[in-house]
DNA sequence: CCCGATTGTATGTAGACAGCATGTC
DNA sequence: CTACATACAATCGGG
């Protein structure tokens, strides 16, 4: 079926034709005989790659062109917000308005009002949501991307309850479901009572082995060789694919594995495949990209050999450079943890996966078939490879047998709500009742009904744990009960719109009461940061534990937090709620990134994880506090959370609210008498050139802005 | 007695969304 | 409660 005959408007037709499309994949063709053309409601669960995205363009062609409405498009990451994003700018040749709605990067409302298409994070979606906007009922497509996502433990019943809310407030929209290939289609045919289309088709036929004793055994029962020449099986199949002029993506279970196999494969890489200069200034760009560290030193390394190692320890930065680099094919190589199988799209010649089971909990679990299929099917890149392969990486003929039985010729598990086991029910409750107003409990339990879960749990066990969250609730006076309808309080709807866990909430007000409102130590407040259940944890090394107690000693007298002893309960998290907070004192500090993560073995990327989610609490801690009228802490925390963002003492809040001037800029000003805009007012250009790492651009700049 | 090899033992294990008001080096 | 690779310490043995 060719891009030309389909029920689209023209303008749609010549914007695609123009970006190289001219017909229909099988999978889409599919989709358009079921309907989705025509408005009708699609699951549509085919592997990465086979073209889901060109389907939800063609139906928001038809939307925005009979101007039914706006597009709503949802992702699971912010990296993939960007992605679709500019894949959906064709339609800002036309003058619709595209944007992209991610906690850090968000249109003001009205904004979003004014836009066509909005490409959104599930939690952001959510959260526009609790604040009930009023341009949600011109809505007419809401596209979920990644549905398998609702499998998630953590993200999974957000997204099972946003699809939810926004069937109800939509009534006649259309929904368009994208997913891999899922073993329980019928499921979500009964949930979203949409067309299934649920195939295994690729652009790029893939084929999977398993490795061992160096032959490669695949699963149409041919074989190959690979020539030995190093040792290490893993460095010889991807040398060969290299030397094929592919590229490899080496899947690994660890972060540590991961900069060791790039460094492994980095040494028998080289010379003769005439990318010196190319790759040069990869590792110029990751060194240049912020603070040098040890991590990044390595990585620059490895990539001025072609090859990269990608993990969530390395700075956004980093790994968007190695994301980028990799797919304009100056990288030829990339070893990584999972952060790149479900993550954007980066497809290699060759996957090579070496493990098949997680630690959790301390014990060694095997990952599920999804997920192995997930990193198989990021091989072989369309137009550039025949086809793609994924090789398992086995020790032994018996292992090489259970890989290829139980992985390569396994089904994928179906999909299962995680909505009763997870700790989100609560915080889901509240936002159902501050974005839909008043409720009876029968209400809430019909909406958590309507749900995945209860078409699978069945809405009595639904009912139950709705109940007991109501309570909870109810208790902790988020939400108050009058003439049977459940509302939300004022606090309940401040907690809903700043998106916290409802026990986040509870643990910052107790602790804000116990203290009566006096003011805290800079220490003590990210205490009460960090050991709310929403905070990103430092990591606890057994060897920190002297440190830690070392620092909290120098401490111990302005303290009012409990510090942990030995032997007491939770032991373990309190040392490691108050490593993270110590971390975080450093940072605000000034203290150096590259010594903050020496000094604590925290990499760049988990310190970020770190410091933006503390701001965020810290903020939120304020808003409680400001809630209960407690004046003193509200400006404390706030100022805290400012400080957090900058990474700097109080003392340059001004001067760190500039354009352009970050914590060493401002410290740098603040050493020369700068110490506020009003200052810089003052300035001339001249005498603010003289301050090292200040040009004459920056200068005019900071006159001009102050 | 020094150095290096060998053996024993402790250690630690993936990822990444959210507010708000404007902009890091 | 189940593993396993790695870093580092302790021990051993050759010269």
């Amino acid at each position: 079926m060719l891009i030309d005959e389909l029920d689209i408007p023209q303008w749609a037709k010549d914007a695609l034709r123009e970006r190289g499309y001219e017909s229909l994949y099988p999978p889409q063709e599919e989709a358009v005989r079921r309907g989705v053309l025509g408005g009708r409601s699609l699951v549509l669960a085919t592997p990465t790659a086979s073209g889901k995205t060109l389907v939800a363009i063609l139906a928001a062609a038809k939307h925005l062109d009979e101007r039914r409405g706006k597009v709503v498009y949802l992702v699971p990451l912010k990296a993939l917000a960007s992605e679709k994003a500019r894949e959906f700018s064709l339609f800002e040749e036309r003058g619709f308005r595209v944007v992209t709605a991610t906690g850090d990067f968000d249109d003001p409302a009205e904004h979003l009002g004014r836009a066509d298409v909005i490409v959104a994070t599930y939690e952001k979606m959510d959260s526009i949501l609790r604040h009930k906007p009023s341009w949600l009922r011109s809505v007419s497509l809401v596209v979920v991307d990644e549905a398998h996502y609702i499998h998630s433990v953590d993200r999974g019943p957000t997204l099972e309850v946003l699809v939810t809310k926004l069937r109800r407030a939509l009534e006649g929209a259309q929904m368009l479901v994208l997913s891999a290939t899922i073993a329980n289609a019928e499921e979500f045919q009964r949930w979203i009572g949409a067309e299934v289309v649920n195939v295994r088709w690729r652009p790029v036929p893939l084929k999977e082995g398993v490795f061992t004793n160096y032959t490669i055994l695949y699963s149409d029962g041919s074989t190959a060789r690979v020539r030995r020449a190093h040792g290490d099986p893993v460095v010889d199949m991807a040398l060969e694919t290299v030397d094929g002029g592919g590229q490899v993506l080496v899947f690994v279970p660890r972060r540590r594995d991961a900069v060791s196999t790039a460094k492994k494969i980095a040494t028998f890489m080289g010379g003769p495949l005439g990318l010196e200069t190319a790759v040069t200034t990869v590792g110029e760009r990751i060194l240049r990209a912020g603070e040098v560290t040890e991590l990044s030193r390595e990585l620059a390394a490895v990539a001025r050999r072609g090859v990269a190692f990608h993990h969530a320890g390395l700075s956004y930065e980093h790994r968007s450079i190695v994301e980028e680099a990799f797919r304009d094919g100056e990288l030829k190589v990339v070893v990584a943890t999972p952060t790149l199988a479900a993550g954007v799209n980066l497809p290699a010649r060759r996957v090579i996966i070496t493990y098949l089971y997680r630690y959790e909990l301390g014990f060694r679990e095997p990952i599920t078939v999804f997920e192995y299929k997930q990193m198989a099917g990021r091989a072989g890149r369309p137009r550039f490879d025949e086809y793609g392969e994924a090789i398992l990486l086995a020790k032994s003929s018996e292992e090489a047998e259970y890989m290829m039985e139980e992985y390569v010729r396994g089904e994928p598990e179906p999909i299962r709500s995680k909505l009763l086991d997870s700790q989100l029910l609560e915080a889901h409750i509240l936002g159902l009742l501050a974005s839909e107003g008043p409720m009876t409990q029968e209400d809430v339990e019909a909406f958590f009904s309507s749900t995945l879960c209860g078409v699978q749990e069945g809405p009595g066990e639904v009912a139950r744990h709705v109940s007991r969250g109501l309570r909870f609730l109810v208790a902790h006076e988020l939400v108050a009960e009058s003439g049977g309808r459940y509302r939300v309080t004022h606090l309940g709807r401040r907690v809903a719109e700043l998106y916290i866990l409802p026990a986040t909430a509870v643990a910052i007000r107790e602790m804000l009461s116990a203290t009566g409102g006096e003011a805290l130590g800079e220490l003590d407040m990210l205490y009460v940061v960090c050991s709310t259940p929403d905070s990103v944890l430092a990591p606890l090394y057994s060897r920190d534990r002297r440190l830690v107690e070392e620092r909290l000693r120098e401490h111990i007298w302005d303290l009012r937090m409990p510090v942990p002893e030995e032997y007491s309960p939770g032991f373990g998290r309190e040392l490691q709620v108050w490593k993270t907070a110590l971390v975080l004192h450093d940072w605000i500090s000034e203290v150096s990134e590259a010594e903050i993560v020496g000094r604590w073995r925290v990499e760049p990327g988990d310190l970020q994880a770190i410091r933006s989610c503390a701001e965020w609490i810290a903020y939120s801690a304020g808003q409680i506090a400001r809630m209960l009228g407690m004046h003193e802490a509200f400006r404390a925390f706030d100022k805290l959370s400012r400080r957090i963002r900058h990474g700097v003492k109080e003392e340059l809040l001004d001067l760190v609210s500039i354009e352009g001037v970050g914590r060493i800029r401002a410290r740098a000003l603040y050493a020369r008498g700068y110490r506020t805009r009003e200052d810089l007012r003052r300035a001339t250009v001249e005498e603010l050139m003289r301050i090292p790492g200040i040009g004459e651009k920056l200068a005019r700049r900071l006159v001009g802005e102050a």
